[in-house]
DNA sequence: TACGCATGGGAACAGAGCCG
DNA sequence: CGGCTCTGTTCCCATGCGTA
């Protein structure tokens, strides 16, 4: 590997003017950086991280724990996140493993800061995490976690969509969204749901928020469809997140229904790509983009003030399309 | 303006001291 | 004397302060 006492060698001066020099200090002749700069480019050179970590006491890199790679809200907030973070110097690791061993081996890489999704999983081991050097900030995890925490305020998010469907006239609404693994992030939406249908005093059935295994596709498909079975069928549906939804989306189409004349429904998890899952989608929560935006400043923070702790709560917004609209009485 | 030198964490190595 | 553990030293590389 080249290093920058190769460079120093063949451009006949010192290696600390090599590293000033690529570093710009105003502390090297022109004339000399330039020099310099063209060796280091005609020779390959690549600087170490490692020896610069060294030194620097930063790794520049940023720990992010995702343990349910399947989800598709999640990887667009991954997404949007590494591309934030890239842009303020940072790169991004990340690790699909679970809780405990990631945060091993990103201690062992020495990243700066680590961010855990918080999910089913993770939240349960969160408490035999031991106190440990790096600032951690876990998001979708408040109230379960000591470390800092940006979330978002899911059960409002269920009122809006709760409210949304009855100034539209419907009183007999569904909700799908309730796996049978006691899942707190879930558990938060369906008590909002069920209080806020009292509060608005309309109908509370027994059956309506439905049971299913999981969160995705499939599950969200097999529960539409026992939903559909209902007599008499509920006029609107509140999906739990975006896989779910296209689930029901296609149990709706192979039953010969149609959205919204038939079924209206909203679902949670405000991203782009639910302009168009097939309909417009009218969704509830924090955009992606400001969700991202907070984790971002909040780990940029904890690398500056380790010991400080914070918790930020976002609140979602209700953006309505084409896939609600009033009730037909026909 | 350029150089010298200390610095950082940990792997690899050298040497000392011990046991059977 | 071979084999072992334990301690101490050196090296890796880039950075940045102090100095010439």
């Amino acid at each position: 590997m080249v290093t920058i006492k190769d460079i120093a060698d063949r451009a006949g001066v010192s290696f600390s003017t090599v590293s000033k020099a690529l570093r710009d200090s105003p502390l090297v002749q022109n004339k000399t950086k330039q020099h310099i700069l063209s060796i280091a480019k005609e020779m390959g050179y690549q600087p170490n991280l490692a020896a610069r970590s060294l030194v620097s006491r930063k790794s520049g890199a940023i720990g992010v724990v995702w343990p349910s790679i399947e989800r598709a809200a999640l990887s667009s907030l991954i997404t949007k996140i590494n591309e934030q973070l890239e842009k303020k110097g940072y790169i991004t690791l990340l690790s699909i493993s679970h809780l405990e061993s990631a945060i091993e081996i990103f201690r062992r890489y020495q990243v700066d800061a680590i961010l855990v999704f918080g999910d089913r999983d993770s939240i349960s081991s969160f408490s035999s995490i031991s106190p440990l050097q790096i600032p951690i900030l876990t998001y979708g995890a408040a109230g379960y976690t000591p470390f800092s925490t940006v979330d978002v305020n899911r059960g409002q998010a269920v009122r809006l969509a709760v409210r949304h469907l009855a100034r539209l006239g419907h009183k007999d609404i569904a909700y799908i969204g309730e796996p049978q693994t006691q899942d707190p992030l879930q558990t938060v939406k369906i008590e909002a749901f069920r209080d806020e249908i009292v509060q608005l005093g309309l109908q509370a059935r027994d059956n309506a928020v439905l049971q299913m295994n999981g969160l995705e596709f499939h599950d969200g498909y097999l529960a539409a469809r026992a939903m559909l079975e209902q007599t008499p069928r509920p006029t609107a549906v509140i999906s739990g997140g975006i896989d779910l939804t296209r689930g029901i989306l296609r149990a709706i189409g192979e039953h010969g229904l149609s959205v919204p004349h038939d079924v209206s429904v909203v679902s949670y998890d405000n991203l782009p790509q639910m302009e168009d899952i097939g309909v417009p989608m009218t969704v509830v929560g924090v955009a992606i983009a400001t969700i991202t935006a907070h984790i971002t400043t909040a780990i940029l923070e904890l690398i500056d003030q380790p010991e400080s702790l914070k918790t930020v709560y976002l609140e979602p917004e209700l953006v309505v399309r084409a896939s609600t609209s009033h009730l037909n009485n026909d």
